[in-house]
DNA sequence: TTGATAATTGGACTCAGTACAAGAATAGAT
DNA sequence: ATCTATTCTTGTACTGAGTCCAATTATCAA
């Protein structure tokens, strides 16, 4: 992935399995605004310091999934894989289990806006993803409008897809049949 | 608008439009990231505290227009007025003027985090009211996953419009062009 | 003049994120 | 074993956004 080894130097101790895991068991008990990063190292048995050497930002901790999958949909598109082939073999991976910390959060201490906007982050990435991987495969189309109501529309669908996906709870089905309804419903 | 007074006590300086005034000579000579809040109270003659009586964050003032566009939509809507037509009139009174300070700051110092974040945090505004919209003219459909992806697809939709049209510089056409062909891309 | 109301202010505070130099742990080469 | 390059880790100091609150000030209405 992003963060092989290549050569020597001091090895990493197993600091960022560390900090996730002690900001999960905080977010938990505190929630995710009532916890400071400071509190989480703490427990983690880490400095301060250390943190920032492994996330960008706080917030960072809620999307932890979500940026996995990003990633491995990223590098599927990079190795020149279709874009809705690369999405299905990518929500394929997703299990149930897969709910991003964002969303629990979110039930326990409502929508706000630092929730709101990190998330919203990850959709400017997809969208981002979706964009290039269109104009990687142009079908004649270089009309700046259409493109990027293409991109804006399918990565519309695909977060709808998605965030359906999450609020059907436990009952509910795979990820893919949200997908492939979602794309069905976009495809002219 | 929102901000008309209705009884006495102390009025209202003209601080808010001194700040925004202010800011907006700030970011065009220090940048966005390289003005401070205190800098700008301090131009405007006014108290730091009083900066946050007026806005929620210093990101705000990049989204000013977008903000004052998204409330008479909001407006037209809580009206009852069909979605459609309501963006159609919410458009017609945006002047070739009205681009964001966001879209030059971007131009000047790249794209930053916080301009990313700030601005989609505009979007998702969008996307409640569109589906607020839908949700509140139901041609009879009340599947969830329905009801996201149309109005996912439909604030993509308008988003890549208006950014279409951002770009589009000096010569472009009027706002309302591009917004109706992008609304014909989507309309099945 | 008096009172109610609301804007303004100063000041102290919390916390995220940045910067950087010093220290510690490793692999590989000599 | 020792040295060296490499890289993780840490302490520390700092900036700046955003919050909180009590005190002050300007206005309107009675």
């Amino acid at each position: 992935m992003s963060t092989e080894r290549i050569t020597a130097g001091r090895p990493r101790s197993s600091s960022r399995s560390t900090i996730e895991e002690a900001a999960a068991e905080l977010f938990l008990e505190q929630s995710y605004g009532g916890t400071t990063v400071d509190e989480i190292t703490q427990r983690a048995g880490v400095s301060r310091a250390t943190f920032f050497n492994y996330f960008d930002a706080k917030s960072d901790l809620l999307w932890m999934d979500a940026d996995r999958a990003l990633d491995a949909l990223d590098a599927r598109l990079a190795n020149g894989a279709e874009l809705i082939d690369a999405v299905s073999a990518t929500a394929s991976e997703i299990g149930p289990e897969r709910v991003p910390l964002a969303v629990t959060q979110a039930e326990v201490m409502g929508t706000g806006e630092e929730l709101v906007s990190s998330g919203l982050v990850r959709v400017g990435r997809l969208v981002s993803m979706v964009r290039a991987a269109i104009m990687a495969h142009p079908p004649q189309e270089h009309d700046e409008l259409v493109v990027a109501v293409r991109a804006n529309v399918l990565a519309g669908a695909l977060v709808a897809a998605w965030s359906t996906w999450i609020r059907g709870g436990v009952e509910r089905r795979p990820l893919s049949r949200y997908l492939d309804e979602a794309i069905a419903l976009v495809q002219l």
